[in-house]
DNA sequence: ACCTGAACACCGTTCAAGT
DNA sequence: ACCTGAACACCGTTCAAGT
């Protein structure tokens, strides 16, 4: 014990080992169960030897952030845009599943790190050399969202959560109530050939959402598609 | 003081108060400021006499959903899919727009109570009465996402935040880095003749995505598209 | 100048003691 | 049986006292 903190103490603190044990913890007990202390705890320090290398814990999960990104495989040269954006993005959605906690954590942060505005640029410039317009590239981003990022939000299950509290609350809706949930949940569970309940691939999911978007863009591009002429909010 | 203490008292506390409270008390001071302490203090209670009505603070959150789901206006019947789709959805994002809380706590929930199962059940109705196969219904809602609560997934804001970190982090690379960004963030700021930063119009976005999808969804009803024969992460 | 123990101002929730 | 004060087991962060 004494052992272990004296040849931990030998490695000093950096920032960069902080970040690591970091997101390896998170790996481990889960984000929620993520804290300074324990962080502090598993490196063999007192957590305010944190503070030297991380000003906060919103800045610690900021450098979290920057670890996943940094897995991101770099842009595959010379395909067509269409690809090009694909690969990267299923590489982004590669490296997040890596960490159970991540795509909450990103989708937390305030404001983009050094880091993720590098990979931002990096893929509004696959837009704009596959002959996106700087307008049409700024509201393919928007529609891409955190999708970019490799991140799909399914609050949508196809499998209504056996939880208990459910049933207690609703005690005379439990067979007929729902019935497209129903539908839908009894049909995913059977075509999968599966056990009741997991039904989706959500690999397939997120694939065909983000290509429905790409073939979108893609049809917008062909038509010279402008934002000038559309309403607007705001009016000129 | 003690005679609004008195007044508060007469009211019983039911789960509907302590419910609407919260959402009260979230709009007014931020979700991230909100403890059962701080809520108890608001109704004039002891901190465990809210325990009766929720169990925990996780329910609580739920109760919160549910208070804004239940400001989405009801279906208007007798319109075609994509308009009944799009107008519940624009409904949706209206009754969250006035809770700024209410997209990150939607988003954190793990499983979906009645109320918002109902809310999913009647849009999943909408695609089937439209004329979509279960299976088509069943990838379309998981397309959507967290779009079919009005929830739009921002992480790209097209203005680099003018946060002090940033300059602080990165010293060298504040005029030619992320060039592309660059070129966006002036042309968003530009073309709205607003003030520097603004920018984006989140509503043109947030309609321009969502169109996007439900005219791709069109495309694959029309050609009567299916799964089978796609290949799939599991094989049958 | 650096480092750190103790303390501060909170949390959500349990539980036993009071009515 | 109901209600609740105090306590428990935590947080992130400050700060003054030590080296």
């Amino acid at each position: 014990m004494a052992q272990q903190t004296e040849a931990v103490h030998r490695t000093p603190l950096t920032r960069d080992r902080v970040l690591r044990a970091a997101v390896a913890l998170a790996d481990d007990i889960g984000i929620e169960a993520l804290s300074m202390r324990k962080l502090a705890k598993e490196l063999g320090v007192v957590p305010m030897a944190l503070y030297k290398h991380v000003s906060n814990k919103e800045q610690l999960l900021d450098g979290m952030v920057d670890v996943v990104v940094g897995e991101i495989d770099p842009p595959a040269p010379g395909s067509n845009w269409k690809s090009a954006v694909r690969h990267r993005i299923l590489s982004a959605r590669r490296a997040l599943l890596g960490h159970p906690w991540a795509a909450q954590v990103i989708q937390s942060r305030s404001s983009p790190t050094p880091v993720v505005l590098a990979y931002m640029d990096s893929v509004i410039g696959m837009f704009r050399t596959g002959g996106f317009s700087v307008d049409l590239t700024h509201h393919v981003m928007h529609a891409l969202g955190s999708r970019m990022m490799g991140i799909t939000q399914e609050l949508f299950d196809a499998s209504p959560a056996p939880d208990p509290r459910a049933q207690r609350a609703a005690p005379q809706e439990d067979a007929g109530e729902y019935p497209y949930v129903m539908e839908l949940a009894a049909a995913a569970a059977h075509d999968e050939g599966s056990v009741v309940g997991q039904g989706c691939d959500d690999q397939f999911e997120f694939e065909f959402a983000l290509d429905l978007l790409l073939d979108g863009f893609e049809r917008l591009r062909q038509q010279g598609w402008s934002s000038v002429g559309h309403l607007r909010g705001k009016t000129l």
